[in-house]
RNA sequence: GUGAGCGUCGCUCAGCGGCCUAGGGCGUCAGGCUGUGAACCUGAAGGUCGAGGGUUCGAAUCCCUCCGCUCACCCCA
């Protein structure tokens, strides 16, 4: 019987790695250009930790976690997201020593039992940023734009915007309510999913994909109504500081959409997602907000907290989009060919000095016609091949073979130095 | 958890009005060239046709069950 890589995980090959290496790359680069340093946190943690962060009643809690007891016996969960980790670490480490606003990111797999699909994995990686004991928009904004610019980076075009706000933990309910009373009296017009759905949870059906409920959702309260004064003030210096944004990014045309709500408890005044624009489905590839009570929530001291997430794996699926097939070589420079068993031991010496500095070097396998050698270095696209075989071991020299249309080859001394200076590659050390 | 589609060499596909001793392309390996690659030519290896059961003289092809994958719903990155 065969092994498979258990459902909804994934290999990734050496040929997808390139795609990976730049969202890794370009994640650290733009996140560390705003200040932000890198935060790794355990892959898993005290199942409490999720289900008092992400809230009981989520779906993520309630069904998509994998959680295990140790043989200790303590209930540990694989992490299904991040936010709630960081946070742990930041109390845990009394961050809150540190100056404020502190800003970490992280890039992390993050683990969810459901049923897989386009753009959805049991294990899957997201990079993060968290800001945590800044209360002004003036933060909410700086994510947006930091997770704007490193989508952009990524050389992602067609991106839309959406943002919201679902006021705090006053608004909140006072809103539901009025939410409640208003699908109430539409009750009948409602689908039966959506009829349910308004038991456990009625903000669920403003996104609902129901037609019926798509028109309802429309005139629905909107959580902007129902924000406090000093909120309401708040949310329209948000889209004042995002506007002002425009000048950088004029293609950065954002939308505020009233039936935006998010998954998790924690989520309070600003929320937002980005997504390729005409997309349907699994499709969003970033999305936060501010977390003003989380903090609490987990037993530290109050501090408020905005960040985002964005899952790796839609922008890989993006990123493929734009630019299929992009066949990585080896990024070997140099296949040294060996004839013979002293040309093998001075071959064995030479690669070992040129990858000592720095010379991506592979031996071709040994003991076969030099016919073979180079048809291996041919399959590894190597720039040249280092010949030696007896005729060069007699007269000291090795033979420089240029791996390209025209096969040129010239003829330099037996040693390292030689072959760098031929190469034109100069010494790392 | 619910629904739909699909499972044929490593990859990608053909064959699916039953007879196939199951093929092609790519890749791999070997030879053409015992010291010169990629091109080209020749050949080889590689498949219990997802698994089990049924119909039939005969099943990769028809039927049933299961498993797996994919897509969609729920929900989310």
């Amino acid at each position: 019987m065969a092994f498979n890589a258990p459902r909804g995980t994934a290999d990734i090959l050496p040929d997808e790695q390139p795609h990976w290496e730049l969202i890794r790359r370009t994640a650290a680069s733009v996140a560390e250009r705003f200040g932000y340093r890198r935060i790794d946190t355990p892959a898993f943690e005290d199942t409490s930790l999720f289900k008092r962060g992400v809230g009981e009643e989520t779906d993520v809690v309630q069904k998509e976690m994998y959680t295990f007891e140790d043989l200790g016996g303590d209930s540990l969960t694989l992490r299904p997201e991040g936010t709630a980790p960081v946070c742990r670490a930041y109390i845990e480490h009394g961050m809150a020593s540190w100056p404020k606003p502190v800003r970490l990111y992280y890039v992390e797999p993050m683990f969810r039992y459901e049923r897989p699909q386009a753009g959805r994995f049991r294990q899957f990686h997201q990079f993060g940023v968290e800001a945590f004991g800044d209360t002004s928009p003036q933060v909410d904004v700086e994510v947006i734009e930091l997770g704007w610019l490193f989508l952009r980076e990524l050389g992602l075009k067609g991106l839309s915007l959406r943002v919201n706000s679902i006021g705090d933990s006053i608004d909140r309910p006072r809103h539901l309510q009025a939410l409640r009373a208003y699908y109430a009296q539409h009750a009948d017009e409602l689908p039966k999913v959506d009829r349910d759905r308004l038991q456990r949870s009625p903000l669920r059906l403003l996104d609902s994909k129901e037609p019926e409920s798509q028109a309802l959702a429309e005139r629905a309260p909107r959580s902007v109504d129902y924000l406090s004064d000093a909120n309401r003030v708040r949310w329209d210096q948000t889209l004042r500081l995002l506007d002002s944004l425009k000048s950088v990014y004029p293609e950065m045309d954002y939308a505020v959409d009233h039936r935006l709500v998010r998954g998790f408890d924690y989520y309070t005044h600003t929320v937002f997602e980005i997504e390729p624009s005409g997309a349907q489905g699994q499709s969003t590839l970033l999305g936060g907000g501010r977390y003003d009570g989380l903090m609490e929530a987990l037993g530290g001291q109050p501090t408020p907290g905005t960040g985002f997430a964005a899952g790796l794996e839609r922008l890989v699926l993006n990123l493929r989009k734009q630019t299929p097939a992009e066949s990585s070589g080896t990024g070997v420079q140099v296949v040294a060919v060996a004839l013979g068993d002293a040309a093998s031991q001075k071959v064995v010496e030479i690669a070992a000095a040129l990858r000592a500095r720095g010379v991506a070097t592979v031996i071709a396998p040994s003991g076969r016609p030099m016919r073979d050698q180079l048809r291996f270095a041919n399959s590894l696209s190597a720039k040249y091949a280092l010949i030696v075989g007896q005729k060069e071991i007699e007269r000291g020299v090795a033979t420089l073979k240029l791996m390209d249309a025209e096969g040129g080859q010239s003829e330099i001394g037996l040693d390292v130095h030689a072959v760098l200076a031929a190469i034109g590659q100069r010494a790392a050390h």
